[in-house]
DNA sequence: TAGTTTTGCTACTAAATATGTAGCAAAAAA
DNA sequence: TTTTTTGCTACATATTTAGTAGCAAAACTA
């Protein structure tokens, strides 16, 4: 599958719905994750892996090339590292962490 | 793969925080996309088919029955529809809309 | 009330994606 | 200079998704 690119058709939008990218980008496995994790600071190709437990490395360098060519991480001296969008992206699903854990949570007590 | 549960091992973490569960469960193919389109109303097997373009019927019903096992949505005498929790979760994926178009589709002008 | 249409699926095959393991070249550390 | 770490690639296997066909039940229509 190609890259979801804001105005080219992706999976739900023929018309490329930025918001249609962005879900198709995210939704693949691990994307989020990897986002998630680097917004702690940057971090390494092995550091990653090690922290995303199942990921494969074949996965992953898909899923930061991806990312990458996205704009949403680049690299520094230090490693992966977000961008500026790739922070505030973080900042915009960061609340779903505790909201996972206070509401959505209870549902499987 | 099992249906990701907060407290049970998921896909990044082997202790099953809820935000790894919930990004596992909106991580798979259309969950998004499904959430996303069920807040504009409820809505049948068939326009869900119409509205997510490409998705197979196989992958549909199984996103919805996830999705019903994870009290995100629900069937109503209208069709499946949102429940109270995926309606909090669908307003906190909502920004995204507006950041995707006014910030991040800025990257591929 | 006997068709016709719509709906919510299931079955099946093919294609795409992810995992798991091994290993290697380049850079960094000792 | 040797050892270790890092960032991958290759390849085989497993899992997930797409694509198409079709069917039983419910809802509409004549």
């Amino acid at each position: 599958m190609n890259l979801p690119v804001p105005g080219k058709p992706v999976r739900g939008s023929k018309t490329g719905q930025p918001v249609m990218a962005l879900l198709d980008l995210l939704g693949r496995n691990w994307s989020m994750g990897i986002i998630w994790h680097l917004y702690s600071g940057p971090s390494t190709f092995r550091k990653l892996q090690d922290y995303c437990e199942s990921i494969s490395p074949t996965t992953l360098n898909k899923r930061l090339k991806e990312l990458r060519e996205s704009h949403l991480i680049e690299r520094t001296l230090e490693g992966y590292a977000l961008t500026q969008d790739g922070k505030e992206l973080y900042e915009l699903i960061e609340p779903l962490g505790g909201w996972a854990r206070n509401t959505w949570a209870k549902n499987f007590d």
